[in-house]
DNA sequence: ATATAATAGTTCACTTATTAAACTATTCAT
DNA sequence: ATGAATAGTTTAATAAGTGAACTATTATAT
């Protein structure tokens, strides 16, 4: 097998997942907020205390990306920033009370649909995949920082 | 192994793998389009003579999207629009001497970069990789459409 | 001790990508 | 021949991103 071709499977199978995903959780975000939105306040609330640098890093994007964003969350109330006493240039990122119930319900919905998905595989199968995945992303982050 | 961390991790591991594969192609693409504009002028050239609405339903985004997308890719002398005279209302989309000289270049940059990485996985390992990538894919849109 | 660097976050101006609704032009159907 | 359907575009709005300039604060180096 080719490698020009193993790619365009791999390209046409990821970019089908992605749409997928992304309209699944349209679907299951019952609030008006976007699924961009949505993933950076469920990693606040797996990441409690963070700051916007964590987040810039984490997805990639620079800061002002990151303060327009979490400005659309504090707006709707599922977020709190609060200025560290010690050292006034940090700000940390918590999730309101209606942040979290929102991200609890969600994820709840979420899971129960990927869980359907994941029905179709056998237990050893998603963990080769998911170890795959990981390796992938592994050498992905190590090659980044070699260039 | 629980659901909740399976997900968790296929989470985590897909989207350091979307954040890399867009800054390396971000790196790759030595030209002032996007790697959304790319991805537009590369499916064109795979699939030639397509039309808007073929790319609306590909990329799972609104006519208007494409609308805005493909004029950009138009004003830069990479596609060529051309209307049916048998059906008037169809407009087929070409890639430009231009345009497919870049998506080549582009792709041998691409499939460089993606070999290095997948030089660290055994020829089974892929297989199995992505013949579980394809499953997953075809099960959410066969579940999409039961829906 | 104080001037200079560095860091964290925000603002600003601009571009890209998207949606939904209204619109134009064309073809199909009864 | 009229009304419905289809393909594509335009428009107005929002979201998301960049990069540079800015504010405020803390660290460092002579």
């Amino acid at each position: 097998m080719e490698l020009r071709q193993l790619i365009n499977r791999y390209q046409d199978a990821t970019n089908s997942i992605y749409r997928n995903v992304n309209s699944m959780m349209k679907e299951k975000i019952h609030s008006d907020i976007t699924t961009d939105q949505f993933a950076t306040l469920q990693y606040i609330q797996k990441h409690e205390e963070c700051t916007s640098t964590d987040i810039a890093h984490a997805f990639g994007v620079g800061k002002s990306a990151v303060t327009a964003q979490i400005t659309r969350l504090y707006e709707k109330d599922l977020i709190k920033r609060v200025r560290d006493d010690n050292d006034r240039r940090n700000v940390y990122l918590f999730v309101t009370k209606k942040g979290i119930k929102l991200v609890e319900y969600t994820e709840e919905e979420i899971y129960a649909e990927i869980g359907k998905y994941l029905g179709h595989f056998d237990e050893e199968e998603i963990t080769e995949f998911i170890n795959s995945l990981e390796k992938l992303a592994a050498i992905m982050e190590q090659e980044d920082k070699t260039v």
